[in-house]
DNA sequence: CGCAATGTTGAGAGGCCTCAATCAATGTGG
DNA sequence: CCACATTGATTGAGGCCTCTCAACATTGCG
């Protein structure tokens, strides 16, 4: 559901059984069987340790103790990963109704980075507590890791098969979807992260994601200014994406 | 610990706490406190449905109804996304001990292909009767999970900031990694994918491996013949991805 | 044995990177 | 309140790494 940008046209009537299976909001209908309601929602209640980040504030760092898990509950973070040469990475750019730790579940210290991109709140979930709260919270666990695995994959293959120009739109569609889902606008982005920090996570040098959103603007189907994107032409862009360069 | 190659030196004694989190070998003396039996040893009394398959027959489809777990028993596969435009992607390569489908663990449906390379058998594990036989089936799964997502993350590292001999090194010196951690020789490699399969997973062009290998060759790292490649020199392998071109 | 699939190597082109300069926005201190 | 430094964004020029297209060798199989 989180990318549903990324996978674009609807399962083909194609020659294997089925293809596209990335795309979740394929199984949406499925899945809402059972009207499950957000995470956020079910812990409103509970009296959890509230967290407020500054810009640029780490809220944990790999190597460290794991004590919980992080629920956005206002702001935008990035998380990353670093290798012992220097080499980093940003995994993803998380924002509200976002868990931040579950990937070292099965660990006792963190293996990623997460740092603030503004001023952000996060709930502090104890893991085993939550467990005897929710009856379900474990599957709500899994569901999440499975969904971020598909996610990590559905980027794998756009940073294996798109140019930098594809690369581009596809990170503007799925952060307009996202922001939709969020109940915001989808014409009107607000980037919370430098060129470098997109052009780290799309695989791209800081320049060359300039230049793809200057040549998105040429072709008029984008406003640029600074950090704030307009969506000109929605339309366009998944064409842009899906057919051509 | 599967992919103990990708994340270098032990963490630095560095500026910031800690970093290489990726690297799970760092935390295996914590997780061994506890001599966890493989599953495959702790399902082998249970009377599961086994499957073989010749090469290039699929497991499983991305669409097609979930039934169960898989457990690789013998045998190579590969997992690869597809987009509806026909792009793909290969996620990975998997081996014995692997447990396949965990990606869609909270979808009626796969979401991925999966692909024997040469003849293999698996072990079908039913999810529901798994969680009654086995108390912390739903812990390994989580682990598993979250292990694929740290595993994911390092290659996307990897991709994203390696040249094309660096990745090439990378997947020798992993797949090198894995298959001691089953007994094998970690000199000896015999390839179980086509030039095409390993540029796909790397995100390089065929003729792109195809030359890596072969500067590799010349400059005595390894040997290469067809599809078996004999590591020369290990540390010069290691050196060579941290350190120049 | 001949065909198909796979792997290797070469030549040329192109997309992205590297290096560099310029400009805008922000904030800091005198 | 403004000079000044800092950070971030944009644009240009040139080079290199990888891709593309092509030919050829090798292996395996019907």
């Amino acid at each position: 559901m989180q990318d549903a940008a990324l996978a674009l046209p609807p399962p083909s009537p194609a020659p294997s059984p089925v293809r596209a299976a990335l795309a979740d909001a394929d199984f949406a209908p499925v899945l809402d069987s059972a009207p499950a309601p957000d995470l956020e929602e079910l812990v409103r209640q509970l009296p959890l340790l509230r967290r407020r980040l500054k810009p640029r504030q780490y809220l944990f760092r790999a190597g460290q103790p794991r004590h919980a898990l992080y629920l956005i509950h206002a702001g935008f973070f990035k998380t990353s990963v670093g290798s012992a040469d220097g080499r980093e990475k940003i995994t993803g750019f998380r924002m509200r109704g976002d868990l931040l730790g579950i990937d070292a579940l099965d660990m006792p210290t963190h293996a990623c980075d997460a740092i603030a991109l503004d001023v952000g709140e996060v709930w502090e979930l104890p893991v085993g507590r939550m467990q005897a709260l929710l009856p379900d919270f474990q599957q709500r666990l899994t569901a999440l890791l499975a969904g971020e695995i598909r996610r990590d994959w559905g980027w794998m293959l756009a940073l294996g098969t798109l140019s930098a120009d594809q690369r581009v739109i596809a990170f503007l569609l799925d952060f307009a979807a996202r922001l939709e889902r969020m109940g915001f606008s989808a014409r009107c982005l607000l980037l919370r992260m430098t060129r470098a920090e997109l052009g780290n996570f799309l695989a791209l040098q800081l320049e060359t994601v300039t230049r793809a959103l200057s040549r998105l603007q040429a072709r008029g189907l984008i406003e640029v200014a600074r950090r704030e994107i307009r969506i000109a032409d929605a339309a366009g862009l998944r064409a842009a994406m899906a057919g051509d360069q």
